[in-house]
DNA sequence: TCCATATTTCCAATATGCTCGAATTATTTG
DNA sequence: CAAATAATTCGAGCATATTGGAAATATGGA
C-alpha cells in the first residue's frame, strides 16, 4: 500500500460519523447493509450519509452496488487488511513491542472476536 | 480504547505530513528523535512541525521529554497497539477474513521486519 | 402514467484545518 | 549578562470540510 492511500483512508476514518459506518458495515460482514438502513440504525441524515459514504468509497474502503431501489454497501476487506499491513509495517522493522501484543490478539490461541485491545 | 479515541488517532494519522513524522518516530525506536532532527529529516519547516507534532502528542500517539536545548519525541507503542486493536475488533467481530491474512503477516511463522501488506 | 420510496446532488452557511512569517520562551555557552 | 541554538506560540490568510435544506434522479408498483 502506497503511503498516499493510507492517508487516504485515515482521513477518512478520522471523523466519528464515518469511523461507525465503516464499523457497522465491516460488523455487518459481506452481505453489506442498504444505505437506508445505515442512516436508520446510526440514525443521520441521508444527504449526509450519503456524503459520507462517498468519502469512505473515494478511500477504496467501501464499496456499493445497487439492489433493486437501495443501494447495499459494505466493507472492502482487502483494503482495510492493507491499510493494517501498512502501520504494522513500520511498527516491526523498528518497534516489535508493537506487534507482540496484537500476535497474541489475533492469532496467539485467542478466538476470533473476544479481542480486546 | 474508545470511539473518540480512535478517532482522534485516525484523523491525526490522516495527514501526510504527520503519518510522516508518526512513522519516522516508529522507525526510531524507544530512543526516540529531537524534534529539530526529524525537521531536517522531513525537510519542514519547524512552527509547522511544532504543529504537527503537537497534533499527535494531543491524540496520545506520541510522547516527549526535554534534553537540553532539544526536546525528544518518540512513538507512544501502547498507544498505537491499543489502535491497531481497536480497528481489529470490529473485523474479527465481524469478517475473520480481515484477521486471517494479519495473522500471517504479524505471527503465522513471518519474521518481524518482513512484513509486506 | 402516476405515485411512493431510496438515494444522491446541489447549494450556501458555517466551521475547522493548514501554512508560513514573525515574535517569544527555554537552554547552553562565552 | 549577552549571544547563539532549539523549539514553540501567535496571528493572518487561505483552503478544505461539514452540515442541512431543497431539488433532482432512479427504481418499483398500482
Amino acid at each position: 500500500m502506497e503511503s498516499k492511500a493510507a492517508v487516504n483512508m485515515l482521513s477518512a476514518l478520522g471523523h466519528e460519523g464515518r469511523l461507525a459506518i465503516f464499523r457497522l458495515l465491516v460488523r455487518a460482514g459481506p452481505a453489506g447493509v442498504a444505505a437506508g438502513e445505515i442512516a436508520r440504525t446510526l440514525n443521520v441524515l441521508p444527504n449526509s450519509l450519503s456524503a459520507n459514504l462517498n468519502v469512505l468509497s473515494h478511500a477504496g474502503l467501501i464499496a456499493s452496488r445497487r439492489d433493486g431501489r437501495s443501494i447495499i454497501y459494505k466493507a472492502d476487506y482487502d483494503a482495510m487488511s492493507g491499510l493494517l499491513g501498512f502501520l504494522m509495517e513500520d511498527c516491526c522493522a523498528g518497534a516489535p513491542q508493537i506487534c507482540a501484543p496484537l500476535s497474541a490478539i489475533v492469532s496467539g490461541g485467542m478466538a476470533c472476536g473476544t479481542a480486546k485491545a
